[in-house]
DNA sequence: GAAAAGGAATGAATCGTTTCAAATCGGGCA
DNA sequence: TGCCCGATTTGAAACGATTCATTCCTTTTC
């Protein structure tokens, strides 16, 4: 059944010498424990063991107060003493309810994702749902697939950062009756909940930025034309672009890869020196792109910032780590899950509940990567004000 | 029921003049599609439709071979036309499987689970399974809360990196007939499934490099002894010293914190420089902690390599790319997930299996960090090989 | 031409809960 | 004592699939 080939990592493309793996097998038999498994306890059982009916365990297990204090402890007690667990498949299948949620993002590996999870699942835990998690790495027949297996599942509901800036398979998901929050992503023109940041406005300050420094000639390493995101922060650019051009000379190049990964922002490096006029400053569509970038200039031996300015997006928790340290523009990551999560929550619950679109402003840090060449700077100090 | 007070985050601990957010109200109605939510389509109406009973249409689902052509084809037809979806939880009570692999670990913002994430999907994907995520953030009251509801939604199986290096809260779980398998932890000792690095090893290595350096006090800093990881590695490290205080003179210090994280590194940096003797070099239990680590020291003026070298575990993807970029110990992220996953399959499916512990060598990888004063280097190179 | 064989299709029973109308109980009140 | 009422408890009927012993047709064989 399982394959015996590894399948290779897509993020670890030069698997150097692969360390080798040992096996050490046990003792203990394989068929012994899996007949062992004693079957499930129900709630039958329970109601033996504690001289009740079967509807009085469910009322304990739901509605505790309609029934006798002490019938309830009798219940309870053979509940402890059979170690029952309750199968959430049945109750869902009675009840309607699974206290599943899914999360669908584009990339789990990109840290901005992790903290917009963890926002999410802090509110989400509290209420006792569990998180179903995928990752579609940008690949719109794998969100596909995704949304079927979690229909499937009968989820309450999902959080979803789409593939493809058409917001198709989000409408489709919201008309065949799952509540639907959109995560990083506006949907009040689809009439669909969202929490997300103006992407445009983050680009802009971006650009803006770059050009206040007194860069001419730009670019923007981008991603797909499909994400929602790159064309907001590309619109965002040249928006910046037609402003600084009036008062002098002005130029945006995008140079588009096919993921937002730190190996392809590392590729887009030779387009990016190659390109005429040379660019003296460089805009990524995300922080992971920018780490690439970084690398591959270091590589080529281009100094940053003096031969190239480079500014990321989203501003994780490594980019203040960087070599050198690196300017981008902010995200509320966490915030941003927590308000999708409440907005999916509202929906869920059924509490009144209008579609709303939650928007949150960007935030420029400026470090290293764009501060103009300070000469014999001192040690690089936290970026992080506080 | 949504609480109003937003959660802060705990990786985000100086919420600068935090972003202010708007809302858009959209006009669509609440109650409207709430009530549009038509019923869902069973496989009764498929039946219908098709002329058949529902027993064929089982059979169409899960059996396709044993029914005729031409009527698989009718049937096929009706499920497209009435948009039937399998529902999971009818199918899970009665046939006993729920195709939920569920994910246990420490903590979801470390791009080193993640990693293994990535190498767990990546087979359990093909099978048709699906993950349910969960971050215990190295607490083992969460993690027994998590382990509880997995066991409700009775997943087939746990992929689980324990909490507390007494493996019983594992060993529980296959006792109550869960399928269990343990990352980045052996378990031979206890009979269980297992994939994981030799850590005593990996944390040798990274002492004796420092040793071979030259350094005589080296500190580590170290997480929770409750963490198996962290008791092995400050094993292999004290290994290290015994035996390189043979021939010269050779101490180990360990400071303790309380998680595995990047603040949590930074907050060492003042017990660090505090000891006596003061260690010219240190080590860490993982990356994250290494990364506060040269944060803090950054702040404090303390320069690295020169006056204290500083090597990593893990080694994330992050870490080649850090000012100066980080020694680490480097493990088989994605493949751990793999091997891990495929054994897991191996149980669930029933499949010839005797329970066994696969180990993966690590691999040292030197960079910046501890690197012997390069005085005029040139540029970093990239450090991977290749 | 009858019997046997085997391929297809059937549909009632079942999985473990929740739901809800009906039965039961125990006083309080006339 | 008899009746009524509210508080508890009961148990059969869902929920939407899968299973499997039967039934129903055709063919094949003798």
């Amino acid at each position: 059944m399982a394959k015996g080939r590894l399948p290779t990592s897509p993020h670890d493309e030069t698997p150097v010498n692969r360390a080798g793996s040992a096996e050490r097998r046990h003792s203990s038999a394989t068929g012994a424990d899996r007949t062992s498994a004693k079957r499930r306890v129900t709630i039958r059982e329970v109601a033996n063991l504690a001289q009740v009916s079967l509807g009085t365990v469910s009322n304990v297990l739901n509605n505790p107060t309609v029934v006798a204090p002490t019938t309830r402890k009798r219940v309870l007690d053979a509940i402890d003493s059979t170690r029952f667990v309750r199968n959430t498949a049945a109750h869902q299948l009675r009840a309607g309810k699974s206290r599943t949620i899914g999360v669908v993002l584009l990339d789990i590996a990109n840290p901005f994702f992790t903290e917009i999870v963890r926002g999410a699942e802090h509110v989400l835990r509290e209420q006792d749902y569990v998180l179903m998690l995928c990752s579609t790495d940008e690949s719109a027949k794998r969100e596909q697939r995704y949304f079927r297996v979690l229909e499937e599942h009968r989820v309450d509901g999902i959080l979803v950062c789409p593939v493809d800036s058409d917001l198709e398979s989000a409408v489709a998901l919201v008309a065949r009756g799952i509540p639907t929050v959109l995560l990083d992503r506006d949907g009040s023109s689809h009439g669909l909940c969202s929490a997300a940041v103006d992407d445009i406005r983050g680009a802009e300050l971006a650009a803006d930025h770059l050009f206040e420094l007194g860069h001419q000639a730009i670019a923007l390493v981008n991603g797909p034309a499909t994400i929602r995101q790159c064309i907001d922060r590309k619109e965002g650019a040249r928006r910046s672009v037609k402003r600084a051009h009036c008062c002098r000379s002005a130029s945006l190049q995008e140079i588009v890869v096919g993921a937002l990964t730190i190996d392809q922002g590392e590729g887009a490096v030779a387009a990016l020196l190659a390109a005429e006029p040379r660019p003296s400053a460089v805009m990524c569509a995300n922080d992971l792109l920018a780490f690439g970038v970084l690398r591959g200039l270091a590589a080529a031996g281009v100094g940053v910032p003096e031969e190239m300015a480079v500014v990321g997006y989203d501003d994780v928790v490594f980019a203040s780590m960087l070599s050198p340290s690196l300017s981008s523009v902010r995200q509320p990551k966490y915030e941003l899950g927590v308000a999708a999560a409440e907005l999916l929550l509202e929906e869920v619950t059924g509490a009144p509940h209008e579609h709303r679109a939650i928007r949150f402003e960007p935030e420029l840090v400026v470090r290293a990567s764009s501060t103009p060449r300070p000469v014999s700077a001192p040690r690089a100090k936290r970026s992080r004000p506080g």
